[in-house]
DNA sequence: GTGAAAGCGCTAACAA
DNA sequence: TTGTTAGCGCTTTCAC
C-alpha cells in the first residue's frame, strides 16, 4: 500500500481511503489511486484490514453429524451452497468446518481466534441443548433446524408440522390406510415432521402404528441394512413417509429389488425434494424445502445477530410436490 | 494475551512461545501457562498471528462450474470434504468460494489479499490454459481434473482412461456391441474416458458409432430432457456408459419410464460410484474414484507447490465395480 | 530461559 | 480534502 501510496504521490490513508471506497475521497482521485493499484496488481490484505478494524467478513458453517454421512446429503449441501452465494452476495467469505462430534467448544474456538465472524451450523441433531448454552454465553450464531420454542438462537427451518401434515395426508387421500413412518425422530426436525404424521393420521381418524415407525440415523450408512432387516419383518403397510429424500431412495431401491411395485402397492413420499427426486423412475413425491431463501435467510439473521440485535426465527413454506411414487 | 501473561507473572513474549509449543519454555512453565489460558478462555487472534508470521493457514477451494450444478454432483462434494478432512488433520482452514466463470482472475485475488495461502481448484472444465497462466504467474495451485501433458500446475486425478476401458471392456463382455456413450467430451476428464471408451471398442474389433455417442453439459438442470430427446431418436443400443453417475441416474430414470428393463434390454455403468449407486433397484455399476486419497493428495501437492517444491501429478486408481446394471 | 522492542499491513482518530 | 500518528494482537530477533 505504501509502493502505490508513493507511486500515486499521496499518502497510505488516501490510499486506504480510495481503496475502501470512503466518500471523502473526490472520485478523480479515487478512480486515478484504483487504476493505479489494478495495474500493480496491488490487494488490501483482508488479515491486517480486519486486525485493525477488529472484526471479520468471513463466517464459518458447520454441518452436525458425522462429517462424511453428513456432507453427502444433497439437501443440507444445497443450503452450504445457498449460503455461501448469499455471503458472496455481501463480499463475505465462507470457512468450512469439520466438527468432530466429541468437542462441541471446537465451534466456539473459530470465533475466538477471530477467524470468522460468526457461525452458521446447519442442523441440530441433539446439540440443542449446548447450541443453547454457545448462543447464551454470546457466541454469534444462526442455525438451520426446527424451530423450537426455548431456543436461544436465531432459527430458520422449514414448516416440518406443516410438511409431515401435508405429506401424510396426501397419503391418505390417495388411499392408503397403513402408513408407514421412516425417519430418526431424535432429530427436532424430524420429530416435528413426525407430529405432522401423527396429525394427519389422527384427523382421518387413524392410529399411528409403532410398528410402523422406524428410527435410523440421517445419513446412516447402513440405512440400506436397516431397511432390508425392517422390509424383511414388516409387510403390512400400503405407503411409506420418508423424512428424508436420501432415505427414499434407500428404500425405494430396497422395494424395487422385493418386486413391490410403487406406487401400486406402496405409495412414498420423501423429505426436501432433492435434484434427483424428478429424475427417478417412479419420480419421488417430496416436500421441497427451498434451501435459496433459507441460505440468505441464515446469513441474514447470522448478521443481525452479530450486530447485536435479538434474534428471530424463519420458518420456511413446505410444499408437497406429487410425483410418480405417490400417484 | 497481556492479561493472560500479566496473570501468568510472565512476558507476552513468553505466552506466545508457551503456547505454540516453543522448545525454549521449559514443560513446567508451558503448562502453567497453557492451563491459565485455558481457564481464560483465551485463544490466539489467527489474524493477527498470520500477519506477524507472514503465512496463512487457510486454504482456498472452488468448484468450477455453474456453481448450483457443480455443487450438486455428489462425487465432487465428496472431494471438498475428503479436503476438509486433510486439512483438518494438518490443522488447517478451508475457504469455501464461488467462482464466476466470468471473471478468472477472482481465483488469484482471495491469494493476493492475504485470505489464503494457496488455492485447490475441484474440476477443470475448460480452463485449463488459465490455470497454466495462472501457475506460471507463481500462484501455488493444486487440480482435480485430468492429468494433461502440457499442465504447469500440479493435478491429481483418477485415471479416467484406464477407467474409460475397464467399464467399456466389461460390458462387450457382457456381450454388448452397440455401446453408448454419455458425457461432455469438452470436459478433459471425459475426454479421457471416451479415449478408453474408444480404445477398448476398437480392442474388440468395434468401431465407436457417431450417433451412439451423446455430449451433454456435466451438471446441466435440464439433462434429463437432453437424454429424452436422445432416447426419442434413438433405439439401436444396448449398453450405455455414461461418464457420470449423476447422468446415470437420469438415465436409468429415463430408460425405466420407457418401460426398458435394466440390465436385459440395456446395460448401463456410470462413473465416480457415488454413495446412492449401490443403493439403487437396479443397483449402479460404475468406476469408482477414490475421494479420500484424492483429498489428501491435493492438499500434499499444494503444501509441496507452497514450499516452492517443483509440482508433481498424482494419478489414482480407477476401479469397476460391477453391480446389477450391467450384470 | 526470559523480556524489551520492533514491526507485520492496515485503518481511523485527530489535526491541518 | 488530505496527512500524521497511533495502534490492532501477535511473533521474533536480540540482548540479557
Amino acid at each position: 500500500m505504501a509502493d502505490v501510496a508513493r507511486l500515486a504521490g499521496v499518502s497510505a490513508s488516501t490510499v486506504s481511503r480510495a481503496l475502501s471506497g470512503s466518500p471523502l475521497i473526490p472520485e478523480a482521485t479515487s478512480q486515478r489511486i484504483r487504476e493505479l493499484a489494478r495495474q500493480l496488481n496491488y490487494k488490501v490484505n483482508v488479515g491486517a484490514a480486519n486486525l485493525r478494524r477488529r472484526d471479520v467478513r468471513t463466517i464459518g458453517l458447520m454441518v452436525l453429524g458425522d462429517p462424511m454421512k453428513a456432507m453427502s446429503d444433497p439437501f443440507l449441501l444445497s443450503i452450504v451452497g445457498a449460503v455461501a452465494d448469499a455471503l458472496d452476495a455481501r463480499g463475505m467469505n465462507l470457512l468450512l468446518s469439520r466438527v468432530k462430534s466429541e468437542n462441541p467448544e471446537q465451534l466456539a474456538t473459530l470465533v475466538d481466534s477471530g477467524q470468522v465472524g460468526g457461525l452458521i451450523v446447519v442442523g441440530q441433531l441433539n446439540w440443542h441443548d449446548r447450541l443453547n448454552q454457545l448462543a447464551a454465553a454470546g457466541l454469534p450464531l444462526a442455525v438451520w433446524g426446527a424451530c423450537l420454542p426455548d431456543a436461544l438462537y436465531p432459527v430458520v427451518g422449514g414448516d416440518n408440522l406443516r410438511g409431515g401434515y401435508e405429506a401424510t395426508h396426501h397419503l391418505i387421500e390417495q388411499g392408503c390406510r397403513q402408513i408407514a413412518f421412516f425417519g430418526d425422530t431424535r432429530h427436532p426436525e424430524v420429530r416435528l415432521r413426525h407430529q405432522g404424521y401423527v396429525q394427519a393420521l389422527a384427523e382421518a381418524g387413524l392410529h399411528p402404528n409403532p410398528q410402523l415407525h422406524q428410527v435410523f440415523q440421517f445419513g446412516d450408512t447402513r440405512l440400506r441394512e436397516v431397511i432390508d432387516s425392517w422390509l424383511d419383518r414388516q409387510h403390512d403397510f400400503d405407503a411409506v413417509f420418508a423424512a428424508s429424500d436420501v432415505a427414499a431412495l434407500s428404500i425405494l431401491g430396497a422395494l424395487g429389488e422385493r418386486r413391490v411395485q410403487v406406487p401400486a402397492q406402496v405409495r412414498l413420499v420423501g423429505y426436501d425434494d432433492i435434484a434427483i427426486a424428478a429424475h427417478l423412475h417412479p419420480s419421488l413425491s417430496s416436500v421441497r424445502q427451498p434451501s435459496d431463501s433459507a441460505g440468505k435467510a441464515l446469513v441474514e439473521l447470522l448478521l443481525e445477530r452479530m450486530a447485536g440485535q435479538p434474534g428471530r426465527t424463519i420458518m420456511l413454506p413446505a410444499e408437497l410436490v406429487r410425483r410418480e411414487s405417490s400417484a
